[in-house]
RNA sequence: GCGACUGUAGCUCAGGUGGUUAGAGUGCCAGGUUGUGGCCCUGGAGGUCGUCGGUUCAAGUCCGAUCAGUCGCCCCA
């Protein structure tokens, strides 16, 4: 857990609200070019939505859930994922049957009760879209190219690993090989993988054990276990990355943490991030609308994780281009009984009624120090009110670069402002 | 859930082997006549030294516990 500031801090610049506020811009932005409408769910589901599309035995749902009671006796959990409860409120609101091909996105909070280190917290941010209705192997790489041109736009190194994990007669077929295979060297592996065998076989893969890695070198692929439409899916999805210029890897040990994906699954991975460099992932989830209690409604989708995404611009040096924060104007008042003030005020007014960022002082600075706040806010323009500007309806507005001043009108203050500012 | 390391002004950090009122830089505030800014000069505020307990004549410093954070394992975003 952290909080997002409104300065940035020297330790961890990434944390600042305007940084936050770039990536999600570049976000919005790019998936609204490319037709998602964004939606948003609560934080809060019905527990059993989780287990039932995530899957009991995956770590998320058997360890890392934010559960609780409520008043009512029902067990609620904070979201870990958005794909469920997207899906949740897409049955609820029938927008499957209204919408053949619905396209969303979506930024929100996950929690998840884990140890927090770098790149990973309890409370974390996702980017995300979900696509449902087509099994075209098109989407596939329309989903993936965003995906990956989120982070290239930005200036990100990542690389993208590719696999199919098939339907789930695939699966079937391609866990009793696995165990097959494995059966005989099982005394010899990892108790982490001892588990897996019989809990999660797929997740065996994706050990990082030398030793398991040795027992499993020569596995069975899931690949080869793939049915022919599976097959033919998985190679059009890679003809149209290589036609869209996207450099992938294919990745045997690819098994993603939750239970519902089918067909492609990916992991985009960043570089000089530590531990937690996965910077997204996601993939196609067919069975999961009838899962959660919908009409068979095919879907993909992936997740980018923020603060990842942020950590990764920082380590490489890049700043998200971000707001200007600072005002157009500020106005600075002078005189013995602060005489410009009440004309102050109601110019602040206009001044922002037009459009004009502008601001003033509120804590009685002397006239000096006025201009030192400006300054520091990196306001483009001073407007000086005092006695005699009152007495002759004007202000004097100085440019703060040039530092050049003239004296103008009260009223011709917007007009001016905008046409010095094309 | 497991392991390692770190907790001293808002921030970045100093404070050999325990010894008076705990320091610096930066930031913040004020003043340098409330009619001209950035720079500069002067001054000021701000710390129960993470918390609790122990050893000692004496603890920021040593010991224990606890909390928090960082990093790694696991897993993922």
């Amino acid at each position: 857990m952290y909080d997002v500031l409104p300065y940035a801090s020297s330790k961890e610049p990434w944390l600042t609200t305007a940084r936050w506020r770039a990536i999600e811009r570049h976000f919005r932005e790019m998936v609204l070019r490319a037709g998602y409408r964004e939606i948003r769910t609560p934080i809060l589901e019905p527990t059993e939505l989780f287990k039932r599309s995530i899957g009991e035995a995956t770590d998320i749902v058997s360890k890392e859930m934010f559960t609780f009671v409520d008043r009512g006796e029902r067990s609620l959990t904070m979201k870990p994922e958005g794909t469920a409860p997207a899906v949740r409120a897409c049955i609820e609101h029938g927008l499957f049957a209204e919408h053949p091909l619905l396209k969303l996105f979506y930024i929100g909070q996950n929690f998840r009760y884990e140890r927090g280190q770098k790149g990973r917290y309890r409370q974390h941010q996702q980017l995300g879209v979900e696509v449902f209705g087509a099994t075209d192997p098109a989407i596939d790489a329309e989903v993936l190219a965003l995906a990956m041109s989120f982070f290239t736009t930005l200036g990100v190194r990542c690389r993208l690993h590719l696999n199919s994990v098939g339907t789930s007669e695939c699966r079937a077929t391609y866990r009793e090989a696995l165990k097959a295979y494995v059966r005989p060297s099982l005394a010899h592996l990892s108790e982490e993988g001892k588990m897996r065998f019989e809990v999660n076989p797929l997740r065996m893969l994706d050990t990082k054990d030398q030793k398991d890695l040795a027992i499993l070198a020569g596995a069975p692929v899931l690949r080869d276990f793939l049915s022919e439409e599976s097959s033919q899916h998985f190679a059009q999805v890679q003809e149209y990355l290589t036609a869209l210029n996207i450099p992938f890897a294919i990745d045997d040990g690819l098994v993603r943490g939750f239970d519902y994906y089918s067909g492609t699954v990916f992991e985009i991975k960043g570089e000089g991030l530590g531990a937690q460099d996965a910077l997204g992932g996601g993939g196609r989830y067919d069975g999961l609308v009838e899962e959660c209690g919908g009409t068979a409604v095919p879907g993909l989708g992936f997740g980018i994780g923020m603060e990842r995404c942020l950590l990764a611009l920082e380590a490489l040096g890049i700043a998200p281009p971000q707001d200007d924060e600072s005002p157009v104007a500020f106005i600075i008042t002078a005189g013995e009984q602060q005489a410009g003030k009440t004309t102050a005020v109601r110019l602040l007014q206009t001044l922002r009624s037009a459009g004009i960022a502008a601001d003033m002082d509120y804590l009685g600075k002397n006239f000096r120090r006025q201009f030192k706040r400006a300054d520091d806010l990196g306001t483009k323009f001073y407007i000086i009110i005092g006695e005699d500007e009152v007495a002759s309806g004007t202000v004097q507005l100085k440019d703060r670069a040039s530092g050049e001043q003239e004296k103008i009108e009260l009223d011709s203050v917007v007009p001016v402002i905008k046409s010095k500012l094309l």
